[in-house]
RNA sequence: GGGGCGUUAGCUCAGAGGUAGAGCAUUCGGCUUUUAACCGACCGGUCGUAGGUUCGAUCCCUACACGCCCCA
C-alpha cells in the first residue's frame, strides 16, 4: 500500500529517476574524472574587479563545479549558477558553443544537480562575472527537489532533521557552522601556543564522575559490564596532571541524561583545562583574555549583538561573589544570616524554592543564587567564592572554610564557564567522596561515585593546580546570536522520525 | 512533567462547517546577456494520525504523534 505521500513524492522523483535511467544506459551515470581549479569566491575576489576588456584580453579558462541552484533557459542561451562550498558562479551556456546535443541534454538537467563547466571569464551586462561554457557535464543527477529558491528551507523541523538541505539552502546556517569550527581552532591555537598539551581521554567510564549529573548507561558485551558515557572528563585529565602533564586539555563531547531544550542537549562539547601551579584566578584572566582575542579574531569585534542585546567583551568583566550577587538580587535579606541554615530555607520557602532535607547553607544559596540572581548577569561576570558544599572537587579557601577557590563565568544570564582551584589533597577528596558516596547511596542518582584509583592518583600527589570547562556549544551561540542550542549543532537530538 | 502555539501541494504560505487556493518548483511550448528572468498552457492534495459531534468536518471537540516556545 502506497500512501499518498509517496505517490506525490513519486511523482516529482519519478520524472528524475526516468532522467536517471536514460543516463545509466549511456554510461556511468556518476563520473569522477571531473577536474575542478577554481573556487567561485577566489574567482570574484580575483576577477570580480575586472572589466570585460581585460577578461577578453586575457582569456581566462578556468574550470568550476558544484550544485546547480539556479537554472534560466532562453531558447538557445541559459544561465545557470553553481554553488560549491566558497559560494555561487554564474556559468552562460550558449547551444553553438558546446559539442552536439550537450545543449539539449542540459535542457533535462534539473535544479539541484551537481554540475561541472569549463570556460572562459567575462562579465554579463550588468556586470556579473560568469563563465562562458565550453564544456559542461552532469556529474551527479539529484532526485530529490530542493525547497523553493526565493524562501528556501524555513520548517524548523526539516532544518534539524535534514541539515544536508539546510546547508544547501541557507548560507546563514552553513555560516552558523564555519564560525564554530573558527572558534575551535582559535582556542586549539591559543592554547597550543601556551604549551598545553591536547588528549583524548575516555568516552565510556565505569565510574562516571567529574560533575553532578545522571548519566547515560550502556553494556559492553564481551566483559558483560555496565558502563556509563562520561559526564566530564575532569577525573582523567587531573590524572595526567599528576602524571606529568601538567598543561592539558581536551574538547571532546560529554553526555548528560537530561531534558532537552534550547540550552540543553544531550551531547555537548567542553573544553577542559587544567593547568599546575595556577589558581582558578590565573584562569579567570585566561578566560578574559581568550573571549576578547576571540571575538576580535571571529567578528572582528569586542562588541557581540546577541538577540537584541550587546555584550562588550573588550572591557574588563565584572567580578562579584556568589553571596553578593545573592544580595545585590534581593535585598531585603540579611547580610548576617546569610549561611545560617534555617534563615536560608525560610528565604527559600519564600522563593518557592523546594528545600530537601540534605541542603546545607550552601547548597541553599545556589538555589537562592540560581533562581534570584542567573539571569540578570547579562554583562560578561565572574562569580567567585561558591560553597564548598556543592564544589566536590575544588580547592578549600585558605581564609574562609564554608568556600571553594572556584568561579563561574555568565553571560546573558547563562553559565559558560566553570573553573576551580583543584583539590590536590588525596585525604579531603575521599571524605568528600564519601559524602557523595553518601548522597548515592540515598537515592541521589546525580551524585558521584567514589573513586578509588582517582584517589590513589592523588596519593602519589598532584601539583596544585587549577581546572576550567567551558560550554563550547554555548559560547558559539554567543558567537553566532542563535537561539537555541539546536542551531550550533549540525545533528541535535531529535525524536525518531517516522518512515513509513 | 505542566501550559501555549503549530502541522494544508515538493517548498513558502493563504483559507473557511457545504468535497481546497496562490507563488515558486515540476511537465509542455516560446525566447542567445538572465538576476526571485519573462510569456503561454498544463499538472499537482485522504488539509499530521485516530476517534467523536454533525445531514455534511480539512475547519468544531477529544486523544495521540512530531515540532517550536515558556515554565518545573
Amino acid at each position: 500500500m502506497k500512501d499518498s505521500k509517496e505517490q506525490d513524492e513519486n511523482k516529482l522523483i519519478a520524472a528524475r529517476r526516468q532522467k536517471l535511467k536514460t543516463l545509466r544506459e549511456r554510461g556511468n551515470p556518476y563520473p569522477n574524472d571531473f577536474r575542478r581549479n577554481a573556487l567561485a569566491d577566489e574567482l570574484h575576489n580575483v576577477y570580480g574587479a575586472h572589466e570585460n576588456a581585460f577578461l577578453d584580453a586575457e582569456k581566462i579558462e578556468v574550470s568550476v563545479a558544484g550544485r546547480m541552484m539556479v537554472k534560466r533557459v532562453m531558447g538557445k542561451a541559459s544561465f545557470i549558477k553553481l554553488q560549491d562550498r566558497s559560494g555561487q558562479i554564474q556559468i552562460r551556456l550558449e547551444r553553438d558553443r558546446l559539442a552536439d546535443g550537450v545543449y539539449a541534454d542540459f535542457k533535462k538537467w534539473d535544479v539541484g544537480d551537481i554540475v561541472g563547466a569549463r570556460g572562459v571569464l567575462f562579465k554579463t551586462n550588468t556586470g556579473e562575472l560568469t563563465v562562458r561554457a565550453d564544456q559542461i557535464r552532469l556529474l551527479t543527477k539529484s532526485l530529490r527537489p530542493l525547497p523553493e529558491k526565493f524562501h528556501g528551507l524555513a520548517d524548523q523541523e526539516t532544518r534539524y532533521r535534514q541539515r544536508y538541505v539546510d546547508l544547501i539552502m541557507n548560507e546563514a546556517s552553513r555560516d552558523v557552522f564555519r564560525k564554530r569550527s573558527a572558534i575551535v581552532q582559535y582556542i586549539r591555537a591559543f592554547l597550543d601556543s601556551q604549551n598545553y598539551l591536547e588528549v583524548e581521554t575516555p568516552m565510556m567510564q565505569t565510574i562516571p564522575g567529574g560533575a553532578i549529573a545522571r548519566p547515560f548507561t550502556t553494556h559492553h558485551n564481551a566483559l558483560d559490564m555496565q558502563l556509563y558515557l562520561r559526564i566530564a572528563p575532569e577525573l582523567n585529565l587531573k590524572r595526567l596532571i599528576v602524571g606529568g602533564f601538567d598543561r592539558v586539555y581536551e574538547i571532546n563531547r560529554n553526555f548528560r541524561n537530561e531534558g532537552v531544550s534550547t540550552q540543553h542537549n544531550p551531547e555537548f562539547t567542553m573544553l577542559e583545562l587544567y593547568r599546575a601551579y595556577a589558581t582558578y584566578e590565573d584562569l579567570i584572566d585566561m578566560v578574559e583574555a581568550l573571549l576578547h582575542g576571540m571575538s576580535d579574531a571571529i567578528l572582528g569585534t569586542t562588541k557581540v549583538n546577541y538577540q537584541g542585546e550587546e555584550i562588550d567583551f573588550g572591557k574588563q568583566f565584572a567580578r562579584m561573589t556568589v553571596e553578593e550577587v545573592i544580595l545585590k538580587y534581593n535585598p531585603d535579606i540579611d547580610q548576617a544570616r546569610l549561611r545560617d541554615r534555617d534563615y536560608l530555607v525560610g528565604v527559600c520557602e519564600k522563593l518557592g524554592i523546594p528545600v530537601k532535607d540534605s541542603y546545607g547553607p550552601g547548597k541553599l544559596q545556589i538555589e537562592i543564587f540560581e533562581k534570584t540572581g542567573e539571569e540578570n548577569l547579562r554583562e560578561p561576570t565572574f562569580v567567585t567564592q561558591y560553597p564548598i558544599e556543592v564544589s566536590p572537587l575544588s580547592r578549600r579557601n585558605d581564609d574562609d572554610p564554608f568556600l571553594a577557590d572556584r568561579f563561574e563565568f555568565f553571560v546573558v544570564g547563562r553559565e559558560i564557564a566553570n573553573g576551580f582551584s583543584e583539590l590536590n589533597d588525596s585525604e579531603d577528596q575521599a571524605e568528600r567522596f564519601k559524602a557523595q558516596a553518601a548522597d548515592r547511596e540515598a537515592g541521589d542518582d546525580e551524585a558521584m561515585g567514589y573513586d578509588h584509583d582517582y584517589i590513589r592518583a592523588l596519593e602519589y600527589g598532584m601539583p596544585p593546580t587549577a581546572g576550567i570547562g567551558v560550554g563550547i556549544d554555548r559560547l558559539v551561540m554567543l558567537f553566532t546570536d542563535s537561539a537555541s542550542i539546536r542551531d550550533v549543532l549540525l545533528f541535535p537530538h531529535m525524536r525518531p522520525e517516522v518512515f513509513d
